[in-house]
DNA sequence: CATGAATGAGGATTCATTCAT
DNA sequence: TATGAATGAATCCTCATTCAT
């Protein structure tokens, strides 16, 4: 009645994204099974009928949670490495937008991943994301490989793109856990170890095990 | 008649063994807060009570499996890596056992330790064994630095040794995850990894963020 | 049809009082621990989450209804007992009112009275009852005592009117477990051994032990 | 062998001593609910087999215990109070008895008494000490009366003895709970209530409830 | 739309009690 | 005799989820 436009929903998705708010504060305070809807519902200041209502079940709502924050996340690093530089440049850009957006949700996003990767409903929601995560970096290897007249099998390349992808887990798990940490900082040790490590793998040098 | 029972009234040490053994493969199976006490007893074969007389609260049931499984593999990765050998020598077999060690007790070790991260009231027992791993790792760099005459800052190093720890747990989760895959190569791969970025490092070379 | 549903949906302070009453019944009945919070619920005509909601643990619940029962006798004796009143009317109006209410009470008050002093967790709270009961006889002494031009040491008194409270008590008990027997007659006989007993006292007669 | 006699069973019996003072030493310290028969078992330094095979069931335990600690102080009032003396005298030193004998079983008897009170499985067994109790004091009452050429109907007689002596309890509970205070003291406390106000009775002096 | 009232279902934990050695 | 091993049976309590207003 207010105004001319049609829409008088905006409000819905209002109440949901304040639920989400509180959704992702309760789940990393308590941890996926130790969060109850009743104090979610009341850290939304909404009933929990409406919770239902609007985000359906406890674990729908999880699922909600990590979708929004993946997605924010992945939004982040994608619009910081833009496939047309460099891959060094790529690297070192998204890595920074990860312990960035890390360090700006601390206790929302790194302790739902926490959560999610321990909770089998959620693993596949999470794999799905790593694996973008994976896909993208193999991604940047890949490209800065070919760049130098080399290639290397797919396979190993995910393998490589997995251990960097889970270190950098790691060390977001580590700043999560110390609020005085610098995140740029953390992106920047990671990216030693990872462009260091990986340079030397993409220019062709192995470590081979010994022969026994 | 003397040796035709079944099953029944073993000495407490090798009751406790059974459970502990029921406890990780149900824990693995189900997560920490889905495995129900009446499964662990009915998967180890014995009466509920029982697993409370000789192990206790859920809770601490957990942490023993947490402790044994944690204790067997320090083992195996410290008989590995004797201190006399030379640091990459060191790094290898440490990595080649954690590996053998996580292969050949996926369903167990492995999802256990995934489990742990998520519950907080186990987060310190984890931290701990963490923290274990990567003062051993931390250990090996600074040798090798300083046989080659270099130093580094200690938090610099600990940093380094805890992402090439976190990439370790993360190749590990993947192992644990495909059982096709074979433990010793995913090794190899993870040893170049560490190997070829620690080295670098540890040669002085570093890789500088552009200046903006 | 608007009147025609039995009995569901009722505001929070009925279900309250419908609970209380069912507690009382069954702790009575039962006794504290023999009691479970499934009969209750049960006899409530109401699920047991219900009770758990609104009255909290067991042991909470209990107190709840010490409570309730200890405030109505408390107030039934003390609107008989009006502190203007000379001391002996006093005694004889709150005597009966006690007797009074127990008689009306059987199975609630007399029996969680008799639970009540068993279990320690509720020693605090029903000492305090008592030490309530005691300090107000005692007052009626020290007054009856007063308007004699007499005085006697402050812990001598309250020693008398534990025991005459104590006597109370005992009397309540036979009370509740003799349904024929009457309230008002009691109270004449509590009264008897009391007063007569009480006034010697005041009177500066006493008793003394045989020099042996 | 050692000696002639052909009794070996000793040893039962004081065994089964043994397990009764560890019996009460732990239902007193626990109340009857939360003893368990483990720790009694335990505190006994015997295994529980044992104890079932000596005293039978929990409730058959606690019967036990009940028996002989009433006998004990029955036996102790009895052996004070003998019938020849005259009345006061055998109030008197039935008093003195009974307060000095829970003076010195002060977490024993004491506590047993008022975890008895409590379950409705001892209540018989309690009732009936309770009532020898209570015939006694009456028939100490009745001699004094008839000693002075009254009589009063034996009910009404009942009723003050039942309040004499809950009057008396009352003070032993309070007793029990104050290691400091002295017995006797509290036993000349006693009297002077129980005889002042009894005398005046037997004298024919009662007290009228008010005609409204 | 919004909520207080209500519950089915299930899980941890404890104990008295009894075999089998 | 004496005991370690073993369990059936309860009981408390919590929570996700849904009506009825």
């Amino acid at each position: 009645m207010s105004s001319g436009s049609t829409f008088k929903r905006l409000p819905r998705a209002v109440r949901e994204q304040q639920m989400l708010d509180a959704a992702v504060r309760v789940f990393s305070r308590r941890g996926y099974h130790a969060a109850s809807m009743d104090e979610i519902a009341e850290d939304a200041g909404i009933s929990k009928p409406m919770v239902y209502a609007y985000l359906g079940t406890k674990e729908e709502l999880f699922v909600a949670c990590l979708h929004r924050e993946g997605t924010r996340m992945m939004q982040a690093i994608a619009a910081a490495a833009a496939p047309e530089l460099p891959a060094d440049e790529r690297l070192w850009r998204g890595l920074r937008a990860f312990f960035g957006f890390v360090g700006a949700h601390r206790d929302g996003w790194a302790v739902l991943y926490r959560q999610a990767r321990g909770e089998q409903p959620f693993a596949g929601e999470l794999a799905t994301m790593r694996a973008r995560l994976v896909e993208v970096v193999a991604g940047m290897l890949d490209h800065a490989l070919r760049a130098e007249g080399r290639e290397v099998a797919g396979t190993e390349l995910e393998v490589v793109a997995y251990a960097l992808v889970g270190a950098s887990e790691s060390l977001a798990d580590w700043l999560a856990d110390h609020p005085e940490a610098d995140p740029e900082r953390t992106a920047t040790r990671m990216m030693n170890v990872a462009w260091l490590g990986a340079g030397q793998l993409l220019r062709g040098v192995t470590w081979q095990p010994p022969q026994r």
